[in-house]
DNA sequence: GCTGCGCATGCAATCGATTACATTTATTTT
DNA sequence: AAAATAAATGTAATCGATTGCATGCGCAGC
């Protein structure tokens, strides 16, 4: 006989299965697979043919062992729960999955992300580059002390001082844009919720909102500007910082759409309606945006595509990492836009 | 002289390194580590030393080749863009790297993560267990066709045939919560704008919702139930649909808590307010809710602990995958909350 | 004092793919 | 036609950790 007793259970297929059902060494299967300049058209017909029939699929851990890579890039976001990010995420996901690379989404707020846990994915293994989503992490994180560090890119926000490559919005220009919505409509007196101060977009958008009422030669006054964070709490608070006041602005812009929501939300709540008795412009476009009462008028930016271009941007840097010379530094800028819904109107004439 | 040439390139210390600092094997340097009991309390203090003074750190790819695993777990998520997952993920992704796992999330309502992507994930490699949030995926993902597929839990949603472990939250009995807050206010004529149809979340509720409407007496009327599918867009589609209603309901609870944003956002539109004209209650409570205009009454359930528990779950599962025999399928259920805030009112005695 | 057992440790195979180098064969050059 | 070159493939080392098996040693039992 020659029948042959049969293990029941079923490994996967390897590379030795297919050399063996193709009739050639495992060196030229992995070369028909990786590099199909460098065998025969016969042969690696007859490899396609023995994978498909063996079912096989690479081994990817005993690969990047050899290739000495981790076959993952991690993207350090400042919190998941953040609407802002999840599209952002979306788009990184594609581009780093048709790339075959695992993305690994670790949130620089849990608290168990502090120290230990970040440093061990920027220790040479877990990643072969690193998406920083979060400009508040400090540089000594990127600067590769002794060992090698893989590459970073930042994506949204970015650090200061470091001259890592960065995919950003144009934060200043959509400030400008919004504050150019609210002159138009006639407002003269306008306020402005920031972010959390160490933070580069409220930074940013700060200036842009600042260049506006210069350049209109509007008053730019210290009490018309909130303090915030970027939460819906930080936004009801501006709100009740704003009923406070002596002299109210008549149109707020905020550095996010959820700052611009909690202050809605707030002034309702003391019988103050937008945009009746103040306008408000926020700043991303997060879906909520459209359907919140009323209608947010915002600044629009293309989420999916910066997630897309920063991991594009990223996997480029790894590709290219042991070819010399180094890349430069890309800084690429992307276009925001404004949407206008409800939020805001025109100025009456009385007031 | 016996200075040598060092490389300037420092390569990441191995396990190599640190058996030659303390003097002993790379065997025992490994059983020190993994198998503490295995070596003698001396020889692990040198390992231990060893291991500080080279700043060694395992190399997570060749102990996952060597031990045929693959370091990580994969989420199946419907849509990472929703927030309601967010703190699921987050849960998730506590409880799995403090087990020294990386997570990997596939959206997989993203275009390109069909069939082909999906499989990968499945097939034999990538994971050591799969995490499903979303109900909708075919059992045939699951149901090993002739390999060894990883174990699998499904959380918040599950198949209706598949015998798998899940967990859950109690979602008929949040339905039936919030039928009594309306009835409590006095509302006998409630309708319910239902998820999607194939979904399980759906099913439920609305089973919750009519068994509470049986047990009160309330009518149960088909056109009282407005077709949805958990987006925002769903739930201004219901607002118009109840708006052309020749009998309105004085109460309409929602699958979901966008639905419910949606809904009132429409209303606002047409000149219907909340809870003035209507009284809403949504289900979840995402953040948003506590700041929409009105506040948005709703069931709460522990988001964050329900990924903390399922990922748990399939923790143990992976790790008794060897041990015979198998553990019994697990089917938890986390009780959810009423919160109450402004989108009910009791209903006026006039109407 | 010899046998046997168990503990601590080392040796070397192994996981599955990649790739430097060697070998064979075919093709071109002079 | 001999020599040089190129193309295709095979052999075996390698990536870094884990682990079955072998070894050596000390101690208890007879």
């Amino acid at each position: 006989m020659e029948q042959e007793l049969k293990e029941t259970v079923k490994q996967s297929p390897t590379i030795q299965d297919v050399a063996r059902v193709a009739n050639v060494s495992t060196a030229t299967v992995s070369r028909a697979l990786s590099s199909p300049g460098r065998v025969a058209e016969e042969t690696r017909r007859l490899v396609i043919e023995a994978v498909q029939e063996t079912g096989y699929q690479v081994n990817l851990t005993a690969r990047n062992l050899r290739r000495k890579q981790a076959g993952a890039i991690v993207v350090l976001v400042p919190n998941i729960g953040n609407p802002f990010f999840s599209q952002i995420l979306a788009g990184i996901e594609t581009t780093a999955s048709k790339a075959g690379l695992n993305v690994l989404i670790a949130d620089t707020r849990q608290p168990h992300a502090q120290e230990g846990q970040l440093q061990e994915y920027l220790d040479n293994n877990r990643a072969d580059g690193i998406l920083v989503l979060d400009g508040s992490l400090e540089d000594r994180f990127f600067l590769a002390p002794n060992r090698t560090r893989p590459p970073v890119v930042f994506a949204c926000e970015w650090s200061e001082g470091t001259k890592l490559p960065s995919i950003r919005f144009d934060n200043e220009g959509g400030a400008v844009l919004a504050l150019e919505h609210l002159a138009t409509l006639g407002h003269t007196k306008i306020g402005h919720v920031l972010g959390p101060l160490g933070n580069v977009l409220t930074h940013e958008r700060r200036r842009g909102v600042e260049k506006a009422l210069k350049a209109r030669n509007l008053p730019i006054r210290p009490d018309w500007f909130f303090e915030g964070d970027f939460s819906l709490a930080a936004g009801a608070r501006a709100a009740r910082s704003w009923l406070a006041l002596p002299e109210r602005p008549t149109a707020v812009t905020t550095s996010n759409d959820e700052m611009a929501c909690g202050f809605m939300s707030e002034l309702h709540k003391h019988g103050v309606e937008v945009p009746r008795d103040v306008s408000v412009v926020g700043f991303d476009d997060i879906d909520i945006a459209e359907r919140f009462i009323p209608g947010l008028t915002t600044i629009r930016q293309p989420r999916f595509d910066i997630g897309g271009s920063a991991a594009a941007e990223l996997i480029a840097l790894i590709r290219s990492q042991d070819r010399s010379p180094a890349l430069p530094p890309v800084r690429q800028v992307l276009e925001a836009s404004l949407i206008v819904r409800s939020s805001t109107r025109a100025l009456a004439p009385s007031s």
